[in-house]
RNA sequence: GCCGGGGUGGCGGAAUGGUAGACGCAGCGGUCUCAAAAACCGCCGGGGGCAACCCCGUGAGGGUUCGACUCCCUCUCCCGGCACCA
């Protein structure tokens, strides 16, 4: 860099500094991690700093991260990243001001501890209490959050699962359940089936089976009525963009059509297809029935269904690859409702059932998959919009029409409106909306999760259990192992399943299947506040004080499903009247995911890094700062430890630093009251956008420049409290012994703590102007603050480099910006 | 394939359209020391020059602008999500 006099004197006055500094005092004492941390977290415990009073009507800030699924591995380095992050929040609102509620808790329940204790032989219950303790007392507590432990949940405990239970029964009574058969998908490794979230790419998301088909009766959350409510209100909510994307992407909303085509040659009279391109009806030249269709038998002449169902029983699995080859002929007609036109009907995998309306109308020149699929079986395609050349592929974009009667050479936006009419006035087709979501399957056919509090009777059908008779407890069982046969193993412990109605008081049986694990995570923050009352699953008057969630920290690998669950939990609760809110989760982020070696932490891949041996080896403060420092706090990355060594470093200086400067008379400094006004903004902003790292460096910084000064006697007090302030959200036991080392009384955690930020006093008094010529840095200017352009331009024209570099040219134009820039063109 | 996000020193990363590389790691040089470690200080994108300085440089190419890492277009690679959704 091209530097000029400022250099040499900066050099100077380092030399300067060299000769001054001097070690440390003797008598301060080397920094301990160990002893200062173990201090702190057990005067703090003692103390009950971080119980939260709840009934009290503070400002109330309800602090949240998504609490871990307790598995026998342990947290690994990439959990403590929300948790940290979470904490430096909440610390920062409480130095605010508001009274934070910081809780943490375990989903204890699901088919990832239930398949560790299968294969260590182990029941889940012992492996679970297990896991529990290891994570909360030798993990959670040892990174000095601020958790309130009086407010845990644990979804596994009966005190927990009981107001899952009562959760589910409001929903059976409010319509929001349903007992239905429908296509599923089943994992024949977990031996159960699995909501469409819990499968990528035809696999099982835990263990990576190739799922199935399977036509069972099982239970639904209608999750699908709120799809549009879900989507409209995703606008109010202060989320990541790219999680609200992704929930966007998810409900899926299309507009379209739905169109009745006529049926002849079989039992049934008609077909109603669902598109989104209304205005490519005159191109539709075959009718294709999804081959999952429950009815589809009746789309096809009686005489031919042997030969469907044989057909059927060959299809490929979900996992396949698309293949347009595979579809037959149903050998029935459509007719189609404009032309009159005689359609074939085919059925085919590449439609689906759950999709629309299960049918729809081809239009293989404008629609790929048609397309793929006529020319496979040899079916016309006929141009209807031009713009493309349909005879190599379809064209799915717009243009003027063709081929369509009356509406040729119209656009075919305005065509689409225009067939649209003409179907509704012929009562042939409307416009509709459909969604991609589907409802919630929520059934599993497993052990370790809360039994469906559902008895069915012979008489009276499917009776909800009376609450008073809540928890239905999960029977301890010596086989807990799935069965495969599509009922859980509960099914197998008679005297449980064997009950009375409790309508009828006739012979019944329980519903053996349990609950999808997202169901005990979609409510827990409605429990956390509530977790002291008893006979209530959330107390109203709590809730309304604490809820929504002011701050939630998670990972995007959630976007969809958890938090569209518990969006969708919030919701109907709100409609029940039973919550204030509609939402739970005003503002949420999204955490980087830290990997390793490019890949997620797992054990089977063996890349885990323990957070416990960072923690023993350079205490939690240390490893907090480093996580958070790593990078954006957003965006994640490759774990490394090379760098851990700058913050044992900076928490050195910071020793020294704030415990030397000590002056406190005559310690007035316009210019470092600058610099501490400037410290406090820019951190301020920094945590309140969770730029982490970009704090860090600010505080890094800081601590440097005090500690010089510190060393050379002149430290200044105040600089030191600031530092110290500012820090301890990112190092809650250093500055907490600092803070009392340096003559507190108080906690440097204690509410409204945090230092008073001047903006007028943080602004600069002299600028430091660059000065272009044709936009090349050729040299700089320091000027007051604010100076006007005019005498921008001046100064820069004034300057001898300058003057030697116009050598006597008349700039054609001199561009001057105030505080930042002159740029002489020439 | 579609929808997002990104590509900046040896490395992690900073930069409201205005001095690219803050902060940190590693490296090199130094202070201290019998020595080493620790700590502290300095240097640290590439090239040229004795120096003053100059040229090049934010994935590639083009554009807008007095001025572009930042805005626009085309391409490319990486990461994430969705994926037979009509």
């Amino acid at each position: 860099m091209p530097l000029g006099l400022p250099v040499a004197r900066l050099r100077y006055a380092c030399d300067e500094m060299t000769a001054t500094t001097s070690p440390s005092p003797p008598s301060l004492d080397a920094y301990d991690a160990g002893v200062v941390e173990a201090k702190w977290r057990r005067i703090w415990a003692e103390r009950g700093d971080y119980r939260t009073d709840l009934g009290s009507s503070d400002r109330h800030f309800y602090n949240l991260a998504m609490f871990p699924y307790p598995s026998a591995e342990g947290l690994h380095v990439g959990h403590m990243v929300p948790y940290s992050g979470i904490d430096i929040y909440g610390r920062w609102r409480r130095l605010h001001g508001d009274n934070v509620f910081q809780p943490m808790g375990f989903d204890a329940f699901g088919i990832h501890s239930e398949n560790y204790a299968l294969k260590i032989g182990e029941h889940p219950a012992v492996v679970m209490r297990r896991a529990v303790a290891n994570f909360r007392d030798n993990q959670l507590k040892m990174i000095g959050a601020m958790f309130d432990w009086d407010h845990q949940v644990n979804t596994a405990e009966p005190d927990y699962y009981r107001w899952t239970q009562w959760l589910f029964l409001r929903f059976f009574k409010a319509g929001l359940v349903e007992w239905r058969d429908g296509a599923v998908l089943w994992c024949p490794s977990c031996l159960t089936v699995l909501a469409n979230e819990q499968v990528e790419q035809g696999r099982c998301e835990r263990c990576d089976s190739i799922v199935e088909n399977r036509w069972l009766r099982q239970w639904w959350f209608k999750i699908t009525n709120y799809a549009q409510e879900m989507l409209d209100a995703l606008d109010t909510l202060d989320w990541s963009e790219s999680t609200k994307l992704m929930q966007r992407n998810w409900i899926g909303r299309r507009e379209g059509a739905r169109i009745v085509f006529d049926l002849e040659g079989c039992e049934r009279r008609d077909v109603v297809v669902f598109t989104t391109r209304p205005d490519t009806l005159f191109g539709a030249t075959f009718v294709v029935v999804a081959a999952d269709h429950p009815q589809l038998e009746e789309f096809v002449p009686i005489d031919r269904r042997g030969e469907l169902n044989a057909w059927r029983n060959r299809l490929p699995g979900p996992e396949a690859e698309p293949d347009f080859s595979v579809g037959i002929n149903l050998g029935s007609t459509a007719i189609h409702p404009v032309t009159g036109a005689r359609l074939p009907v085919w059925a085919a995998p590449y439609v689906l059932y759950g999709y629309g309306t299960g049918s729809i109308m081809a239009v293989p020149a404008h629609d790929d998959r048609d397309h793929a699929f006529a020319t496979e079986h040899g079916l016309p395609v006929v141009e209807v919009i031009s713009g493309g050349d349909v005879s190599r592929g379809a064209y799915s974009g717009h243009g003027e029409m063709v081929n369509s009667g009356d509406l040729d050479g119209m656009p075919s936006e305005e065509g689409r409106k225009r067939i649209v009419e003409m179907l509704e006035r012929s009562h042939r087709g409307e416009a509709t909306i459909t969604y991609r979501m589907r409802d919630w399957l929520i059934s599993r056919q497993r052990y370790w999760g809360p039994p469906i509090p559902i008895i069915h009777c012979p008489k009276d059908g499917q009776v909800p259990v009376p609450d008073d008779q809540l928890p239905v407890l999960l029977p301890e069982v010596r086989d807990f192992r799935p069965t495969g046969t599509g009922v859980s193993p509960l099914a197998t412990v008679e005297e449980w399943v064997n009950v009375t109605c409790p309508v009828c008081g006739g012979p019944a049986r329980r519903e053996t299947d349990v609950s999808d694990t997202f169901l005990d995570s979609s409510w827990y923050y409605l429990r956390y506040p509530s977790t002291d009352v008893d006979g209530v699953a959330f107390d109203a008057d709590r809730t309304d004080r604490w809820l929504p969630v002011n701050m939630y920290i998670g990972g995007n690998e959630h976007a969809v499903r958890h938090l569209l669950y518990s969006r969708f939990v919030m919701r109907a609760l709100h409609e029940m009247g039973l919550v204030g809110a509609p939402e739970p989760f005003t503002k949420f982020r999204a955490h980087g995911m830290i990997v390793k070696d490019g890949a997620k932490m797992s054990k089977s891949r063996g890349n885990v890094i323990n957070p416990d041996e960072y923690i023993e080896k350079y205490g939690a403060d240390t490893f907090r700062l480093y996580l958070m420092f790593l990078g954006p706090y957003t965006a994640g990355g490759d774990f490394r430890d090379e760098g851990i060594t700058g913050v044992t470093r900076f928490l050195q200086r910071v020793w020294r630093g704030t415990q030397n400067a000590t002056v406190v008379e005559g310690g007035e400094d316009a210019e470092r009251e600058r610099r501490r006004h400037r410290l406090i903004g820019a951190v301020d902003e920094d945590i309140a956008e969770l730029r982490y790292n970009t704090a860090i460096a600010l505080l890094m910084e800081f601590s440097r420049e005090l500690d010089h000064e510190a060393a050379a006697g002149n430290g200044r007090r105040i600089d030191a409290e600031t530092l110290l302030l500012c820090l301890a959200p990112f190092a809650p036991h250093i500055t907490e012994e600092l803070w009392q080392r340096t003559g507190h009384e108080d906690s440097v955690h204690a509410r409204g703590g945090w230092p008073r930020h001047d903006p007028e006093l943080a602004a600069r008094l002299e600028v430091e102007i660059a000065v272009q010529v044709n936009g090349k840095l050729r040299a700089t200017l320091t000027v007051p603050a604010g100076a006007r352009e005019e005498d921008l331009r001046q100064r820069a024209l004034e300057l001898p480099r300058i003057v030697e570099l116009l050598a006597g040219r008349e700039p054609r134009k001199v561009v001057a910006v105030v505080d930042r820039v002159v740029n002489i063109v020439i």
